[in-house]
DNA sequence: ACGACAATTAGAAACGTTTCCAAGAATATG
DNA sequence: CATATTCTTGGAAACGTTTCTAATTGTCGT
């Protein structure tokens, strides 16, 4: 066994090694170009022969920076927040920052404890996806903000960055794919209106009837949250009225899995007995008996930008707020047919 | 607008509010019952008056220690890792540390890298499921760790924790509960014997039919990668043969989707004309058509156990490395059928 | 070979906290 | 009431790096 619990060489000790000042040694590492060629190599021999690695925690300290950036987000599990973090991180990644991760399970206690403990040291900016957007207490932390920050989906009153996803259209569209199939009865399943997606696909399942001049079919709209639970219990009520709907929107991911689930337990068919339009891209969407009508987006898109957003900020960009917001796009699966008679 | 832009309170002007040294300070943060009420009082009062919150990049310099675990995992967007990932951060936000994820696609440059960086002062310890289990560069690594790691599901000859899953004994059910329904020309899809899982699968299935006396089907038995895309390829290939399977163990959960898409795509009937066993829950398993027959574990003690025995470590334990397996069992869905004559 | 100027280096201070030690205050003991 | 003992506290050192200033070395033209 090898002299193993020997700690860790510091600076000092290529120092003392390579025969030069710390000073030396800090430079070479983080500015090569400016030390002389012969002293390089006597400074980078040490470092071999002790292999030495500078210590991340003295190096944060010092200049008062991690190179680090939080993303919090409610669930990881969720494919969606998954592909953006990785997006972002990638992003991120290249040049020289790093992600550092915290799920909160969407309660707004954890989501404050997450930003309170980000912004003391641990992370230089914030990427986020917050539940508790009229939560007063996150609200506040977030005005109070003391590192860049950028919202993902969300949308609140305060000068701060932000990519969204244009839903509203998305769900214009989706909703007169359906009445053009001759649906009238069309259920929408998605979040509560106080986040945004939820907001704004309501206002976009809305305008689709106005443009038709046509009545909007208020008791056929559940919004609550995006929990596949939620999209479970929805569904099955919907389901055993009398005058059940012909096509259903299930809008959010989680909640298609809720949705199929009481689809699968009233043994509906689809799409004979009924419509289904989903929201993004998963696995069970794409294979689900066959690709289910989906409204997508693109997700890798929206991370990377986040990441971009905060980079600017990160380098010292003082311009106004942004708000990028991007498109969505409907893609047709075999889940979506005319409506029977 | 208020004055934002002082920089944050430090300890130091805490004691000078509150009239005490910075010592003191810092032991009303640490250790409260070793100061007397009174003082204990004022500088609570001076913290809450400056909005003071201990810088952790100092902490974590100071103690040597950033209260923060990695987590390196090659895909977070798996709902596995995901869960995993989900369960060690529970468990370890409990007693203090939080998780830093790191995804490396399973690259094994990104591993090493991930590792690197870790182990010189961004983490305390590491949890990891790596790809690279083969790998000389990352088993170096890996025996010469300065902080303690567990590993999931990996299996090397080091000195590590690991926590483990008895895939062999799942398999061998698994294959079992297909022979006993009449199928011969089982074919099974996993990883390579590389790493653990595939192997030990591959073990599994063999020991099945060794039980049984009967010919291990040799040339049904695909195993290369845990990717979607080679499930697909395996499943295609197999159901252009002339003497197809009757029967496919899609041994993992990024297998399975693939391996439904060749199956949609070759227009084949589950369970009519294929019967199919995937492993592990998704949503995607719990849902398709109907549930599919699967092997099962228990992901959330997988992580949770993780964290423990880390922990053990952190605190300094010394004992000699442990390796817990986990069961599993097979949970019957509408997907397995007898072979049809 | 000399001075002027630029390039390189040494050395010390600083970052904000924890922790150690010794001194001072409070309390208990006789 | 004096002294021993325990609690609290102040002050300074330390963690390992970066960065600043000043000093030294090197280069160049003449």
């Amino acid at each position: 066994m090898r002299s193993d619990k020997q700690k860790p060489a510091t600076i000092r000790d290529v120092a003392r090694v390579s025969g030069v000042s710390v000073g030396t040694v800090s430079r070479s590492l983080n500015a090569p170009d400016s030390v002389r060629p012969a002293t390089l190599g006597k400074v980078r021999a040490a470092i071999q022969a002790l292999d030495f690695q500078p210590d991340s925690r003295a190096q944060n300290m010092r200049r008062r920076s991690t190179l680090t950036v939080g993303f919090v987000v409610d669930d990881i599990a969720n494919p969606l927040h998954a592909a953006t973090f990785k997006a972002a991180d990638a992003e991120m990644r290249g040049r020289g920052f790093s992600l550092y991760l915290v799920n909160t399970s969407g309660k707004a206690r954890e989501e404050a404890d997450a930003i309170d403990m980000l912004q003391h040291g641990r992370a230089d900016g914030l990427i986020m996806t917050i539940n508790s957007e009229q939560d007063v207490r996150t609200l506040r932390r977030l005005a109070e903000l003391r590192v860049p920050s950028v919202l993902l989906d969300r949308d609140i009153s305060l000068e701060v960055d932000a990519v969204l996803t244009d839903h509203a259209l998305g769900m214009t569209q989706a909703t007169e794919h359906l009445i053009e199939l001759g649906h009238r009865r069309i259920a929408l399943i998605t979040g509560g209106p106080d986040i945004r997606p939820g907001r704004e696909r309501i206002r976009g399942f809305r305008e689709a009837f106005r443009r038709r001049r046509m009545d909007f079919p208020e008791d056929l709209m559940q919004a609550q949250n995006l929990s596949s639970d939620f999209g479970f219990r929805a569904a099955s009520t919907l389901l055993q009225r009398p005058d059940r709907p012909t096509a259903m929107i299930a809008a959010g991911n989680r909640i298609l899995v809720g949705v199929l689930r009481a689809i699968q337990q009233h043994n509906v068919s689809v799409p004979r007995e009924m419509s289904i339009i989903a929201c993004d891209q998963t696995d069970l969407a794409r294979l689900y008996p066959g690709p289910i009508t989906l409204i997508d987006r693109d997700i890798e898109e929206i991370g990377r930008t986040a990441a971009q957003l905060l980079l600017e900020r990160l380098e010292g960009s003082e311009k106004p707020a942004q708000r990028i917001s991007f498109p969505t796009r409907l893609i047709l699966g075999g889940s979506s047919a005319p409506v029977p008679r």
